[in-house]
DNA sequence: TTGTACGCGTTATCAA
DNA sequence: TTGATAACGCGTACAA
């Protein structure tokens, strides 16, 4: 059976359902102009609150009901929602009383239709178990609040297939605008929506071939001054925790790291790679198996991880291997999500400006369906480092 | 200027911009077939993807555009999207590799309309910034994919005002059913939902009044086995952190507190309360000062923080502060979120099955829409201590 | 097997 | 100031 049949199944059901709950409901005595449609809508009760309602079939009130119910024509009742200066003030009463007593809510189904696109953003990201990613969607909600648009918030988990099965839902919802921190930038899936007119926001990476909008923060940056502040305290050996390197923003992490290392003419080998499979806590917890597991004269005394999940895996295991952090190792993160400040030990990160990012995108992006004159725009945000007690002592 | 003129204002760009990224696409020679519709559409062009079209007016293709180009009736490119095996192979094909070409995309809007109701849920939930819900919302997401539909997002903050305006736009959206973690299960724009007839499952609170599905864990229980826990392993002196008291889940999870606390003969005024404003880390900080400043002998040995955040910020400060977790201080947390495995003294909590909360509330949701038969449930889980280090040692 | 015609709820245009 | 009517895109009777 196709869908149709399906769809065909469930109206009666929404029917029954709103015929059960209504019993029970104080249904009071028929009231209303004598106006003539009245007699096909003969069910109309009134009620404290207008939610007794039983309006014609069981559908939910429509413009048409307010109408009939306040006897005026449906032209009256769409300008007393949208043009209510040009109604007098007699009528609009008169409909708003009934638009109140149905209990009629706009349908937004009908009003996307009418206008061809929807009230709605949506944001896809990458990983929703990390708060930093919260973190942003925050900031694109704030915004999107204020624009009067929905959200809708996808989380691929960093798998492509289910990126491009929200993507496609999305499309077919006709979103205003997709804002996305991609699994793979360059994936088609994701060039598809830009390509097809849908304003387009790619969070945390930057925009290789400047067709759409980006919002990011210097990666490489991010590295160079998580390592140059670890060589501040005087570290020479130092790991870099982070994988797999198909997430750019690890690479990109990781060649800051190598980029200042160099400059500052250390050994290319004490830079050591450890690399983990994701960028979990759980990952953390395992490089610090391995890192200890390093002879003593190859063992970092400073760790640089990818992001602050691992970072506080790292830490934990630390902690509980008895080392101390950070005399023993010191831990730098990278988002400088909430939780990195709120670990036992404090940890040093490298902030990104997290809402600001969102706050950013969502502007982009309602600036790309609004503004004739839209240029593309990358904008980059600079990191900065949080030193906490993670990192506090010069050592030597 | 209402929103109609707003409307009217944002079509234009709409084609404006579709206009220009058509530059620059690679544009074949005119192809299809000699359909009388054609002429209508003049500007059909053939690329590798499909993409490359420039519809009609700039609008995305629909299914009179898919016909035309496939010189076919309209009803014969339904049939093939809903009833593919009532038409010929020959046409189908034709009909799909106009699809294909066109790149058709179905308006969910058009079909929302004509079903009377969307293809999506909503989960309104208390506290973005708490990991704890990310988890619910996650089950919720899973189990909203598996049905293949949407799931909005939404986040309230703890504000009913924001709240409140989400569940209008939600209702508006005509969503398939509505989860909500509400910040007052008994305020009146809640009740509106369920007795609008949408389906409808409150989260992390039980319906006191039973007209509405509810999935919760037994709060009372919960703080009953935090503190029996802590008497178990030789406390003479708890504190209970949390607040504030408006949140039915702090009133509970203390109340089992106080219960257990009194069944073992304690004197009520060694479980010392300490107030917080909120379920937030820098509340379990500020706690934590407060703590550290009572006198030695009224000091409390433990404390059960209402959730896994206060205990994290508790802990923070302890450590902080100098102190030993758990030989100077035990500390329990409530809901078991990553981050309390993760902290740098794993954290004792109180688990409740997040994703499975979340997973058994859409199921619900999902029961109310389409089952006849569907009855009320109160979905009740019975938490789990998890005990880590933070509680490690037996005292004395 | 395919085509025609109508309705879903809303908005905009135009006429009264 | 109000009313009638035609779209928007899709699904589906019913007719051919």
């Amino acid at each position: 059976m196709g869908w149709g049949g399906r769809i065909g199944w469930f109206v009666p059901l929404w029917r029954w359902r709103l015929k059960c709950f209504i019993r029970g409901a104080m249904l009071t005595s028929t009231e209303g102009s004598a106006h003539p449609r009245m007699r096909f809508n003969p069910s109309f009760q009134r009620g404290g609150n207008g939610l007794t309602q039983q309006p014609r079939n069981g559908r939910a009130p429509s413009v048409k009901d307010v109408a009939a119910a306040a006897g005026v024509s449906l032209g009256t009742v769409s300008n007393v929602l949208n043009r209510p200066a040009v109604v007098s003030t007699a009528t609009r009463e008169r409909v708003e009383r009934a638009m109140a007593d149905l209990g009629f809510i706009r349908n937004e189904s009908a009003r996307q239709l009418r206008a061809g696109t929807s009230r709605a953003l949506a944001y896809v990201m990458l990983d929703g178990g990390n708060p930093f990613f919260q973190d942003v969607a925050e900031g694109i909600e704030n915004a999107a609040d204020a624009a009067d648009l929905s959200l809708f918030v996808c989380n691929s988990g960093g798998r492509a297939e289910r990126e491009s099965k929200h993507l496609d839902r999305l499309v077919q919802q006709r979103v205003q605008g997709i804002l996305i921190t991609p699994v793979d930038p360059d994936a088609s899936h994701v060039a598809d929506i830009a390509r097809r007119g849908i304003p387009f926001v790619m969070v945390d990476r930057l925009s290789s071939t400047g067709d759409h909008c980006s919002v990011a923060v210097d990666d490489v940056l991010g590295g160079r001054i998580a390592v140059e502040h670890l060589i501040d305290r005087g570290h020479d050996r130092v790991a870099f925790v982070g994988g797999p390197e198909s997430i750019g923003q690890v690479r990109e992490r990781y060649q800051g790291a190598r980029e200042v290392w160099e400059e500052f003419g250390k050994p290319a080998e004490d830079l050591i790679h450890l690399p983990t499979e994701a960028l979990t806590v759980s990952e953390g917890r395992s490089a610090g198996e391995r890192l200890a597991g390093l002879p003593s004269r190859r063992r970092p005394t400073a760790a640089f991880c990818a992001n602050d999940l691992l970072a506080l895996g790292l830490l934990q295991h630390a902690v509980t291997a008895g080392l101390r952090v950070p005399d023993d190792l010191a831990i730098v993160g990278f988002d400088d999500i909430d939780f990195a400040a709120a670990a036992a030990v404090p940890l040093t990160s490298v902030r990104q400006p997290r809402q600001e990012l969102g706050r950013t995108a969502a502007r982009l992006v309602l600036d790309e369906a609004t503004n004739p004159d839209h240029q593309h725009e990358q904008a980059t945000f600079v990191p900065a480092l949080v030193a906490r007690a993670s990192t506090g002592t010069v050592r030597r």
